[in-house]
DNA sequence: ACCTTATGATCCAATACTATTCCAAAAGTA
DNA sequence: TACTTTTGGAATAGTATTGGATCATAAGGT
């Protein structure tokens, strides 16, 4: 029985997540059990686990578990992995603003609540980058959905998932202090405003003026 | 049973979300009674209703409950695939714009004349609908590449790949007719000497009035 | 023989879950 | 308005579970 080493195990786990035994967002077993119900010891099947990890399939969080975090083929494409961040500050100069006139046309009252309420997680989150940085994804996230246009959203959320890259991640801690997010914050808070008060223009120039702050906050760290 | 972890109660909350068990605006049991409807423990049920309010998905209000802000995952394809002719023009009305502003920054004379090439295209095809739209889509990518960002040409490709969905066609051969080519041909040339002339304003202008002929014979043809 | 690999055991550190308690915000009610 | 109930938020301490790491040993292939 030739088959039980590392790498045929880490084959059938992928085939496992492939076929959809195995989900995104589940937690697999833990490695203990997995090894017995594959007949191989721990440190084999951690070895096929760490080579998962590797592929970017697997997430495992030390004392939590291994979390299945892609479902292979289909993730992220190229075009949206392998693009620069100024490439993303771009895009997002193309969407945003106009995504602001269609909130104007279309956002609700619980919508705008909705958008508050990550405002005050924002203001809260002052000292933390890590949770600034996911309640400010939710904000952008929450004013794409107000547009009711799934396409929309859908583009939105293409170009938030490159938040979680690495290079990304890198980026973030070099360049979001204190003092940045406070800023980012008030210029949410005035996106917020002109978005109630009704007025298109003034919301789509405050987000201009959002997207400019974060480019310029960009160039400067990549300068040093 | 071993699924009693929060990420796993997580994943069973937000299917039932995805599900459509709830729904937007819809409010969650209250953690108490949810977290012994799963028999867990109210710590971890509250950590994984945090984790999906960090996802966007929900919306926590101290005192009052949880509530379904968001859809989750918006299968990749249904988005693109299912969106509607009008959603397609809202995304337009946001890129193109931009991307005129970029070209105007960025293009070269290569680019102008092999825009100029695709006019001419446009232009010896007023009687063709289908190798006239062929032409327009191409007109549009080529604008999008001189951007240079991967990432705006990858957007506006999947923009694209919906006109050759079934819905879309029908709508062309009832908007496209040898009048409103003409009127098309004219507002490219616009663009393309406004972007030559390097007035990234007035190319922008010029690109929304193309958009905004474009949505009129849209709603037009929906009356009929 | 030599080298590679898997094993099985052990200990460690990180994390998660439970249970309990008290608090504050919001909602319902008289 | 004032009172009561219901809601989520937070802190604590104890226990269980998890992956990480190491090691000597055994098996298999060269």
């Amino acid at each position: 029985m030739a088959w039980r080493n590392s790498s045929n195990v880490a084959v059938a786990i992928r085939r496992s997540i492939t076929d959809g035994t195995y989900r995104r967002h589940d937690r697999l077993p833990a490695s203990r059990q997995l090894a017995e119900s594959f007949g191989v010891a721990r440190n084999t099947l951690r070895d096929a686990l760490q080579q998962l990890e590797r592929e970017g399939l697997l997430e495992i969080r030390p004392g939590s578990g291994a979390y299945v975090t892609g479902l292979g083929d289909q993730s992220i494409p190229k075009a949206v992995e392998e693009a620069a961040p100024l490439e993303l500050i771009d895009a997002r100069f193309a969407l945003e603003p106009h995504i602001c006139r269609l909130c104007v046309l279309h956002g609700k009252r619980e919508d705008f609540d909705a958008m508050d309420h990550l405002c005050r997680r924002m203001e809260s989150a002052t000292a933390d980058p890590t949770a600034f940085a996911e309640a400010d994804t939710a904000f952008h996230k929450a004013l794409a959905s107000t547009t009711r246009s799934n396409l929309l959203i859908w583009l939105i959320e293409q170009i938030n998932t490159v938040r979680s890259l690495d290079e990304w991640t890198r980026m973030r801690q070099l360049t979001l202090n204190a003092a940045m997010i406070d800023q980012y914050n008030v210029q949410h808070r005035d996106i917020l405003n002109a978005l109630r008060s009704r007025e298109p223009e003034r919301a789509a120039a405050k987000m201009k003026e959002h997207l400019e702050t974060a480019r310029l906050s960009l160039t400067r760290a990549a300068e040093t």
